[in-house]
DNA sequence: ATTCTTGCAAAGAGTTTGCATAATA
DNA sequence: TATTATGCAAACTCTTTGCAAGAAT
């Protein structure tokens, strides 16, 4: 990547900010350094920056919308064997209450993945 | 609601899809029952069988793509005002120690996004 | 008979891309 | 000089919406 004063802009503003910010929220930000700016440059950066993983972005939120049951969703995802283990409502509701009595919010559904190494890999049953 | 088939058949593809399907593969699913069906038909009852509480809608994921520096991966989202909150070390840790402590599975990384409501809109501050 | 739902097509919103120009290495 | 990035605008994808016709209560 050759360097740009646009890319340099469009990092540090996503990196001191703190509110997840859209593409055109950056857009509006970095317009205040840059008037001229293209929004399309704006897209552009902000993807070969999440290319580069130097910033990334928040969940599947890329691409369509993706439609569910009402369970919820809580597994935990083995990066080796690409297992898939379900979590229990029991846990599930003990998460869901260390937020509420930390943050007082109202928990209605939960995406959660851990991803990692399960008990079979690690033991090198492969 | 009144009834339809065509929501029925819908709500029937969602509930029995272990894929998280988009709006355009439930489309492509009913057109083998319904071939003449449209697909602002398909997006009209996704729609609503999600604001009735029928299905849901995964993650952020509606709207547009939100960017973020590559420290956490643990968000309250708040579908009332989209306001994104960012939850602390502590609290993922604890979450990890949980997850090993039950399933002897040793988290690399997370992806965990709690939706609800948020402490302020839960105070009506809108 | 009234109300809700549909199919269709057009409009919106968000994002990507082609091209000529400008900046970097 | 060769390569990469930019601004602009058009194109593209996903989603929503207005409308007249049809189905459900």
């Amino acid at each position: 990547m050759k360097y740009s004063k646009q890319r340099e802009q469009i990092l540090n503003i996503v990196n001191n900010s703190f509110e997840h910010p859209t593409a055109y929220m950056v857009y509006e930000q970095v317009k205040k350094e840059i008037p001229n700016i293209s929004l399309g440059t704006v897209y552009r950066n902000l993807n070969s920056l999440c290319e580069n993983k130097l910033i990334r972005k928040l969940n599947i939120s890329t691409g369509n919308d993706r439609f569910d049951k009402l369970d919820s969703h809580f597994h935990l995802y083995c990066v080796n064997c690409h297992t898939v283990i379900d979590l229990n409502d029991d846990l599930l509701n003990k998460f869901d209450k260390t937020i509420k009595d930390n943050f007082d919010f109202e928990v209605l559904s939960n995406d959660l993945v851990f991803s990692g190494i399960c008990h079979d890999c690690k033991e090198g049953k492969e």
